[in-house]
DNA sequence: CTGAAAGCGCTTACAG
DNA sequence: CTGAAAGCGCTTACAG
């Protein structure tokens, strides 16, 4: 933010600033651990005050675009696909590069990441972006420590850590799924859920079960499942719902995945959609417009979701301090063709 | 190639192999001009033998996985995902980053390629991967001084230039549309193709017009119109055949995106397909089986095409010599439900 | 955990 | 045009 521009500021200036040798800026600087944490932090204000930035990086960025990392799981469904799209139209209006590391999700916790961050840190890397991971705090260390900016959308985490993320009223989109269904007048209401401990997925809960209890309908804790957001698992999830005595008449899937699962088994079992049981999905991705019958669901702007996150890492990355450490933009119910009033109901 | 690897080489190296001081090497490094053309010929000679890299070099790559760039159009339609799915396929088994640019092919005219190809130099990329673009001679010089390798996958250009690409069997896959039109018992088939030289859409078109030729059925200049792989045209195209005396009762299209737009005027035509009118695509994405009819298309193999371009792009970086400038993989025709007998051959 | 000292590799300023 | 000398900025090895 502040003052002291004269010269372009070297080791030494930082040095001087922060009191400490040019060696112990060195260290700082390419993430060894043998500095004190109070001297760390010294010298990383001297750092961000200064707005220093290292040979290779100075170069790096006078020498063309910016670049930005990400972690995406693949390309297969339409969530990443159009997070990522989201990413690309900012990439490109910013104008920096997007490199997609060969570091998936799932790789994740396996992965070196000292030796990531360090390599990011040398290829003069502005950030990180992960969809839908999960960062430990020891993780998150290796790129702090190197003041390497890590912008998470939608984590599967359970929220805390002092993660910078983007995700969508989870909360409000839950609930309205669920008043929807109550409306429409069902009782027996089932949640498919995320991993266990997604934020998302637990605030999406939150907002079904707020929805209930506003209307005086008793939770059953056989109607809520949680596990993961795949396709797969909404046919699990619904074979074990539809083997239940007291089957729900609808079903409110953390997922448009998910829903589809739901779709694929309660038409295998001969049941018609939204006649004999609802569904509503989320995400609102281009598939709910592409089943039989469209899916009613709550749209997250995910390309906006992709926006925000590669704006935040720039920003982070200029030294700019985030207003907030977590963003979330609007979910809107999308009602189409999946439900209906149920069976007992109907006119 | 040769012989004298024993150690990282470094400046004086260069300069003892040269015969010149280390100052010298350095003012060839940073292209200043008070070096004798000799002198300097020399000193690009030792380099070249050394295989120098300057540290900034060195630190890019030998600090985690390399990097190739990729410049594609958007993901929007299904035709690029793939091709991006099989590269990233690859690029997960061979540990490399893939580089999204901020440059689309419709840029890539435009853009400063000297520059471009510098940054991507000093930031220690392996190569360039094009899809879908047109590149010039002189754009090619760019990457070739500087070593840097490039592969196109399916080309917009008028087949030269030396460039090195990957695509499909064109021809063959142009001439089993048409044969099958044929074989339903159409004779006015129309072909309505991409960028005016592309090389895959010329390539189609000839083996469309060698099966007519082997039938014996006169091709018409008005029923081939050439000018993008867009949906847009694909309308626009279809307005125009249908506007003619004599219209066609069949259609082959250079895209499945080009088949989309017939397929919406069409309809709004108020044409039936495939009874009114047939519709063959070309490459086989995930769209043929979304839409109503599933659409006849001859299936590239999208995925394999990326992941044999970023192959060879990593080869030609080992310095690998590539059997061949041009890798074509085979196409298939896939029929679905937008072909039948024309409407006075119907039962 | 810290830093004085030595070192590395490249660049600059300038004499010839 | 060339290079000995000085310098720059960062890093390493090691003593405390």
């Amino acid at each position: 933010m502040a003052s002291t521009d004269r010269k372009k500021p070297v080791l030494a200036t930082v040095a001087a600033l922060a009191g400490v040798s040019a060696p112990t800026v060195s260290k700082v600087l390419n993430g060894r651990d043998d500095v004190s944490a109070a001297t760390r932090a010294r010298v990383q204000a001297a750092l961000e005050e200064l707005g220093y930035e290292s040979p290779v990086q100075r170069r790096a960025r006078s020498s063309g675009p910016a670049m930005v990392d990400l972690v995406i799981d693949g390309i297969k469904t339409y969530y990443p696909l159009e997070v990522l799209t989201g990413i690309l139209d900012y990439a490109a209006v910013a104008g920096v590069e997007i490199v997609l590391g060969n570091i998936t999700p799932g790789k994740m916790r396996s992965a070196n990441h000292e030796q990531w961050a360090q390599h990011m840190l040398e290829s003069g890397r502005k950030g990180l972006i992960l969809v839908t991971s999960e960062v430990t705090a020891k993780q998150l260390e290796s790129f702090h420590r190197r003041n390497i900016p890590v912008v998470v959308i939608d984590p599967l985490n359970p929220p805390n850590h002092g993660i910078v993320s983007v995700g969508s009223t989870n909360w409000a989109g839950g609930k309205a799924a669920t008043e929807h269904l109550l409306d429409l007048g069902h009782r027996r209401i089932a949640y498919l859920g995320g991993p266990a401990g997604a934020e998302c997925s637990v605030a999406r809960q939150h907002g079904y079960l707020a929805a209930l209890m506003a209307r005086g309908v008793p939770s059953r804790p056989e109607y809520m499942v949680s596990e993961s957001f795949s396709h797969d698992f909404g046919v699990r999830g619904t074979r074990a719902l539809l083997a239940l005595a007291d089957r729900p008449t609808a079903i409110f899937a953390g997922s448009d995945s998910t829903a589809l699962g739901v779709l694929e088994e309660a038409r295998r079992q001969g049941l018609r959609i939204p006649e004999d049981l609802s569904l509503v999905g989320f995400d609102g991705t281009n598939v709910t417009e592409q089943t039989l019958p469209r899916l009613t669901s709550v749209a997250q702007p995910l390309k906006e979701m992709g926006r925000v996150a590669l704006r935040s890492v720039l920003r982070m990355a200029d030294g700019e301090v985030l207003d907030s450490r977590r963003v979330e933009l609007a979910t809107e119910l999308v009602i189409r063709d999946s439900t209906a009033a149920p069976a007992g109901l109907a006119a």
